[in-house]
DNA sequence: AGCTGTACCTGCAGGC
DNA sequence: TGCCTGCAGGTACAGC
């Protein structure tokens, strides 16, 4: 699921190839998915239509890509988004990824493509089309729904201070204050439950129950398996790629995401699963307390 | 105000 | 084989 790691490594990917290329045409098959401040798409296409990509940034899960022109397109994968850079170099890579569609760009999750200056291309594909890409002043990204109410992040102003004192207000289970995005933004469902693992707390408990020692534990727990998550390109578990259309390998370190019923890595009893605000909570009765 | 539950979608696994 | 059901999870929003 793209958490803060995936999300990352597809910025870093955008930032890589993107940066200096000029949008020439865009062509959308499904406008629900690309919005902008007019009703009209074709009004909205023309913020972005000949505008070179400066910069590319994320804000927890979200991306914003910045024009030279004063606009900015943000853009939310959500659960299934892909953006992926296609041109003549790098076709292959984004072919072996792709097979369960043909190993085909476009295909019939494509919503969106992006025609680039030397012959590149930018297709966003979402299979539950639930993310969405939004045209929008680059002065107003901040207002945005999404953006506007985003908690501090690990690894930018997410202090182990700032943490503990986020973590003493919850009144709700630990596991679910870490996915909520206003408190502290970045977080999944991956991460919050190998952060809890890692740290040996168990996710049901009150949030402002955690001693002052625990809360620290999971602070370093969290920015340890965000890290490995960054390091290994992201967990590619469901729909994920990178912007070359490659996965990532995080899946491989899961330590109690989507382990239910296997054996704890660390003392061996069984991993459960339940439910907690919804969601798959994994983790072990025996050493998370 | 703050929390919970559900909608948004589609693919896929499992049961019969 | 094929239909049906439930599940997956990030965010927005209705409702308590």
């Amino acid at each position: 699921m793209p958490e803060l790691p995936e999300v990352e490594t597809i910025r870093l990917g955008l930032q890589k190839y993107l940066v200096g290329k000029t949008i020439v045409d865009v062509e959308v098959g499904l406008a629900k998915i690309l919005t902008g401040p007019s009703a009209s798409l074709r009004v909205n296409l023309q913020h972005i239509i000949g505008s070179k990509i400066v910069k590319i940034q994320r804000f927890g899960k979200g991306l914003v890509i910045d024009l030279d022109n004063g606009y900015s397109i943000a853009v939310h994968i959500k659960l299934t988004g892909q953006l992926i850079y296609q041109d003549s170099h790098t076709k292959f890579a984004a072919k072996l990824a792709l097979q369960k569609t043909g190993g085909q760009l476009p295909n019939k999750f494509t919503h969106v493509i992006f025609r680039l200056s030397q012959e590149a291309k930018l297709f966003y594909n979402d299979i539950r089309q639930f993310g969405w890409l939004k045209i929008v002043k680059t002065d107003d990204i901040q207002k945005l729904p999404f953006f506007k109410d985003l908690g501090p992040e690990p690894f930018k102003d997410l202090t182990q201070q700032l943490f503990s004192s986020i973590v003493r207000k919850g009144n709700i289970p630990i596991k679910v204050l870490l996915l909520d995005q206003k408190r502290i933004g970045g977080i999944g469902n991956i991460y919050s439950n190998d952060g809890l693992f890692d740290a040996m707390i168990d996710p049901r408990r009150k949030a402002k129950d955690l001693s002052e020692e625990e809360t620290k534990r999971l602070y370093h727990s969290l920015l340890k398996v965000l890290k490995k998550g960054l390091e290994t390109g992201g967990a590619s578990e469901i729909n994920f790629v990178n912007a070359l259309g490659e996965e990532g390998g995080y899946q491989k370190y899961f330590l109690a995401y989507g382990q239910d019923g296997k054996k704890c890595k660390r003392c061996g009893s069984t991993i459960k699963k339940i439910k907690l605000a919804g969601r798959g909570t994994y983790f072990c009765p025996k050493c998370q307390k």
